[in-house]
DNA sequence: GTCTATAGGATGATAGAC
DNA sequence: GTCTATCATCCTATAGAC
């Protein structure tokens, strides 16, 4: 009896960090780190602003947490992405990088990764963790898969033998992760996203035909 | 007698006026709009916060004056570039694209260009009008440049007449822009920018040898 | 685990003397 | 054109009651 309104209590606390965490991510990505205060972030869950320091210690902790769980998520769908056996064949490889494309879309089109990719996108000037994450966690990682993906594709003989696959893969990158900052942005001021949609898998479609082989 | 006495006040006050902006400038580069202060900026130039309200009515103003002066720069340089007649032959095109290159890499480093692009690229997220210059004074203008020349590249027979120049524009903007952009944040942090600064050129090198005609 | 109360300082902006 | 003085509000964070 006892034990489980002790459980209880703990749960409701439980609720109450992860709705903290929730409130704190909405505001980050609206308003960024130094723009949303913890009056704004308490005032959201309907809490004082001292009980949440019952959870954290200070507001550099609750961002320190959300990056920590963003590293997280990112490496469990890298994780879920690379266990699907690819087995590369001529007729499909236009669908493999389609594939591709539609798994980054999904991965940054859930709520969590958008909006913490709109936070590091926004602290990465100031931030070094930020800028880190960035670069390191996001871009080199992301280019590293294509550049294994262009590079399977040579072997197999479908891409032409010429191009650099390293060099390849930054300009890919570089293409398509501009492409879904500048949808990300545009989703926040509630614009259209179509063209923008568009544009991404006319991409792909303009990248292989100048990419494959014959 | 007088009148000169009234004139070294009125260059005095120019020369505040100026030096609130340069202040703003720099601080707003590091820190971004909301990370500095109207306290942060008259403290760098050595006044005190209520002689910043005898030239601008609102932090507001500041940054707006900061921009307009920016898309004018933009303008004027775009202006310079554009005044240089451009002959297309076979044997200097590779040229002509490093030298494009070359310009956008100069633009983007001088002091003020590199700080307010800087400005813009933080603040692009919550700010409105920032994100307009961005989309608009910045990517959209320099695909367009791209675009016109890649097609006169087209019609002197030197770049493959097949590629689409429009889609291929956006692809090497977000390349380059995309390289522009860490090369930028790597200077602040003042870690090394060679590396990224090779693979610019290197970048231009790769993109030519496959859009080249033969 | 949540509250009231408050500390101690920063913020944007204004009034008015000189 | 610059200053002193000040306002009203916001900020992060803590102490301690319940």
């Amino acid at each position: 009896m006892l034990k489980s309104k002790v459980n209880v209590q703990e749960k409701r606390g439980q609720d109450t960090k992860e709705r903290i965490i929730a409130a704190a991510i909405d505001l980050f990505s609206q308003e960024g780190y130094t723009g949303a205060s913890i009056r704004d972030i308490t005032g959201a869950v309907g809490i004082k602003e001292s009980s949440l320091y019952h959870y954290f210690s200070s507001k550099q902790e609750i961002i320190e947490i959300i990056y920590a769980s963003f590293k997280n998520a990112l490496a469990l769908e890298r994780q879920a992405h690379e266990s699907i056996p690819t087995v590369i064949k001529p007729y499909d490889s236009y669908l493999l990088l389609q594939n591709n494309l539609i798994f980054l879309k999904k991965m940054f089109d859930k709520p969590f990764m958008r909006k913490v990719y709109r936070v590091i996108s926004m602290e990465r000037y100031r931030d070094k963790q930020a800028f880190e994450i960035m670069s390191y966690d996001i871009y080199q990682s992301i280019a590293a898969t294509h550049e294994i993906m262009f590079k399977k594709m040579i072997a197999a003989g479908i891409m032409k033998p010429l191009l650099d696959p390293d060099i390849l893969s930054i300009e890919y990158t570089y293409a398509v992760m501009g492409i879904f900052g500048d949808y990300n942005i545009l989703k926040y001021y509630e614009k259209s996203t179509t063209a923008i949609e568009d544009l991404m898998f006319e991409y792909v479609k303009f990248f292989w035909d100048r990419v494959k082989n014959i």
